[in-house]
DNA sequence: CTTTTCACTTGATCAAAATCAAATGGCGCG
DNA sequence: CGCGCCATTTGATTTTGATCAAGTGAAAAG
């Protein structure tokens, strides 16, 4: 489902955000030309490797980002290295936490990945005059607040059988920005940051693997290529009636 | 710690906000005068029993709050009655999700409480056009993030005694609008509310607190009242080095 | 004053997931 | 091709917290 192209006067948009596949869902959506011109002026765009660091836990924010391409990570980690994945942030999502100087958490790149940063002061400057950027920005907010909160249920309620089947299917409606569900996917996340994000072991996550693949909930193939024959069935292995 | 009040024309501003303990922190701080009045036209001020709902989970949104006195828990059922809870506001935060018609969470009082009432539509409209109000409530949905992501940390890796310690510490910090952090406090849930925050069960929950009460770290009277020696070592106990 | 009720505690046992320990199976590389 | 490296799986055992089952104690009801 292509999204159609709406601009009056798309010469006036800078040529790499005029091709930039996460304009239209981003927060640069709802800029004007010379908004985004002068957002354009400061920012730059990166390749990721799977693994790299966007920002630590702790770190002074000097960048927001916007997510092209790929899957990123937000992770929380304690004193002795128990780790929590917090968050996965899919293109074109917006990466950053307005407003605060540090980070709370670690943003990495899941997999190979794609981002356009611009200076925090720039997009902050941006946002005070610009009521349609901040509510953009809002909304976002909100929307990871109510997929934290369908988390926390997760992680507070279900059983591990459930946790894995709740993460197969949050990734197989979230992997691709195109298609709300999709049935043939490849997992963005290893299985140690599988576990991260479910409070699992890596040997629970791998046991249920196999367990949904021996109940033909799912097949696998190579580790990271999963298909789902019924989605139905999958939503009701993870507690979703 | 008193805030000063600092109103200009505090005769443009309705009496009943006037007297209002939770106007200065909450959303209705950046209003104008005009908006006030505007806005309190069509409120309401009510008295919750402990229990009593706001909203429940799936239901039409049809009002949003302010919370004057006492604590609100947000929950989130799945089908067969496992219940979290996803989120525990105090006063004078703002209670409500903006741009959605239907609540994803039920939200009740967890003590005798009192709010004040508003239209959902005389907020949205107001928010349209008052920038300052959306920012207000950007930031609070940042705040409620910033807390949900530290509580799935807290629920995906930590022990139950950590969990326990956890909960106290965070109630410590917060029940007293007036000071951040404070020794000796009543809990504002029940054990069977704490084990639904917690993601563990009554019976543990009692267990910790016993524990925790053996090794000194905390002191009960009549199941309620809880007062802490020593902070640092609940932090060290809740796992925050 | 006694009884009932309800929230909480305590105890015994069980089960789910963690931990410890190998085995397997690609995949890149000499 | 064979070797070593990782990620993943599988197996054996242990641990943590859940479940099942009584107790306790304080406050409300009779």
């Amino acid at each position: 489902m292509e999204v159609r192209r709406q601009d009056i006067h798309n010469s006036d948009i800078p040529v790499v955000c005029r091709a930039c596949e996460a304009r239209h869902g981003g927060v640069c959506g709802v800029l004007t030309p010379e908004q985004l011109c002068e957002l354009n002026k400061h920012s730059s765009r990166h390749r990721l490797d799977s693994g790299a660091e966007v920002i630590g836990q702790g770190e002074t924010v000097v960048n927001y980002s916007n997510i092209i391409r790929g899957v990123v990570k937000l992770t929380k980690v304690m004193a002795d290295g128990r780790q929590q994945i917090v968050g996965l942030q899919f293109a074109p999502d917006f990466l950053g936490r307005p407003f605060i100087e540090e980070s709370a958490i670690t943003a990495e790149a899941a997999t190979e990945s794609e981002v356009c940063n611009f200076p925090r002061k720039v997009l902050d400057r941006l946002v005070k005059r610009t009521p349609e950027l901040e509510h953009k920005l809002h909304r976002q907010a909100l929307k990871e607040l109510d997929e934290a909160r369908d988390w926390m249920l997760t992680l507070g309620r279900k059983t591990a059988q459930e946790k894995v089947a709740s993460f197969l299917y949050l990734i197989a409606t979230h992997v691709d920005p195109e298609n709300i569900e999709i049935t043939v996917f490849d997992l963005p996340l290893s299985r140690a940051d599988i576990a991260d994000f479910l409070g699992l072991t890596i040997e629970t996550v791998s046991r249920q693997f196999t367990k949904l693949r021996k109940e033909n909930v799912i097949r696998i193939e190579n580790n990271r290529h999963v298909s789902v024959p019924d989605m139905e069935r999958l939503m009701r292995y993870a507690g979703n009636d």
